[in-house]
This record gives structure tokens, sequence and C-alpha cells, in this order.
DNA sequence: ATCATGTTCAACCATATGGTTAAATATAGC
DNA sequence: GCTATATTTAACCATATGGTTGAACATGAT
């Protein structure tokens, strides 16, 4: 059912590894935005900006329609939730360990008084 | 507090970006592996896997201890965490759209016998 | 028809990426 | 010490990536 084409993923990931090309998606989550209005806020000649979006589009990401001499894009989530269902493969990994630091922290402030707890550097937690 | 370091996202979406090193991950959901067991499935030099796993340990997906000769590597999933807090934002683009084609579907199907419905420009999906 | 606007295309460049092989390093075992 | 095992490093190669500039293309406006 839901297919992980690990090419597809692939071009997604690579798509949504580059700094300009997630400004841009998050530019289109509040909507339609032509070519020239996606490169503008970036420091780059419009060819730069229209590979990146050609990267986008390639992905899936985006969509485009050609208005008149303007193209037109807007988001298309479907290869994030692609992205995502990847990733929930190891969502236990994190809500397991958030699950169990909850409740290390429960059964230590049960009685005691509400001290700010010193959780031990979550960073370097060793096992 | 939930930082959102594009940087770090780049590396992680970047070493997202390769079937292989995903296939890594997915063998260090299952435990602990050593630089040559995690190398063994792949038609490459182990230099080569041994590449790879250094992209995956600088975005921080994997750490590696070193027990006498091999290495022992191992999932952090933090940057999936990341990762997958990014995707986050873009979630309600989905789930709304879920939303509203089961709220089609319910509309559609009352009273009418649960044909395979024509959804309506989805156009982008392949497969 | 002319001119301006929005965008792509082509050629080019520097650097990054993903792979190779061969040599180097570190440790384990005899 | 010697040898085998585990892994990295170095040098190299082909291709991909991200940027540039300048020309081309398509459409809108006059």
């Amino acid at each position: 059912m839901v297919e992980h084409d690990s090419l597809a993923l692939d071009t997604i990931f690579h798509a949504l590894g580059d700094a300009t090309r997630r400004a841009m998606l998050a530019e289109l989550a509040t909507g339609e935005r032509s070519v020239g209005d996606l490169a503008a806020p970036f420091a780059m000649s419009l060819a730069a900006a229209s590979k990146h979006i050609k990267v986008l589009e390639a992905a899936g990401l985006i969509r485009r329609d050609v208005r008149g001499r303007t193209h037109v894009c807007s988001l298309d989530p479907a290869p994030l939730m692609s992205a995502d269902q990847w990733l929930g493969i190891y969502r236990r990994f994190w809500t397991d360990r958030l699950d169990t630091l909850e409740a290390l922290l429960r059964t230590k402030s049960a009685g005691t008084p509400p001290v700010k707890p010193p959780i031990p550097g979550n960073k370097g937690e060793k096992r």
C-alpha cells in the first residue's frame, strides 16, 4: 500500500537537503508564488533559483501552473507525506526515549517537592 | 527551544537522501552493527561504505563506539526527530487533504454502494 | 511591430559526491 | 614478533551540484 520507492525518496530527501529549497517550500506553504516571487528573497540569479525550483518540481514537491508568461508554483504535500511515512518507521525510537524520560520524571517527583530536576545530560546518555 | 538549525537540517536531509544510507539506518534500527556488518549487504568497497557511515555520523544519525579494532555503530534518533519536526510544519497539508477526502467519501457513500470513487485531480500521483 | 517582462536554456566553472584501489593504522591472537 | 582482521586514509576518477553570465523564448503592453 504505502510504497517506499527508494528512488523517489532519494530525490525527495535530496530536494529537502538545501536551505534555499526548504525556504521556498515554507513560502509556498502560505500560498501560490510565481518563480520570480520565489527567487526574490535570495541573493542569487534568477537562473539559479529556477534550478532550485526544478529540483523541487522533479521531487514532486511543487506543481507549476503556467499562466501566460508567469509560472505559478504551489505546494504539493504528497512527497512530504512519503518522507514522513519513512520517518514514521523510526518514530518509536524517540517517542520511547521520551516516554522513558517522562516516566522517570514522574516517579522521581512522586512525593518530592517540585524541584527542578537535574536531568542527567540526556546528551551524553550512556546505556 | 526546538531549534531548526538549517545547516544541521541540510546535513540530515542530505544523509537521508541516499538509499544505501537509509538501508544502513534500517539495519541499525534492529540493533548495533559493526562497520563491516553495515557494509556487507552492499556491492561496494568497504572504503565506500565507510564514507557513507561517516556521512551518517556527521549528521549525528549514528554514534560510534570503538571496541578494540571494531567500530560498533548505533542509531541516534535525535536528528530524525529534528527532521520530523520540520516536516511537522507541513503535516496539516496532507492531513487536511485526507480529512477532506474522507469527508467527501463519507457523504458520497451515504446510501450508495461502496464503489471505487474517481478521486478528482490528485494528479501529481504516480503509481 | 516594438518593447518590456517573466522565465528558461546553454555554456561554463568550482566544488561536492560517490565510487575505486592501494597503502596505512590499530588491535587481536598465536 | 608476526600475522590476520577491522577500519581508515590517500590519491584518484567520473559525475552531480550549485552557482555564474548571456542569449533565447514566450507573452503582455503600447
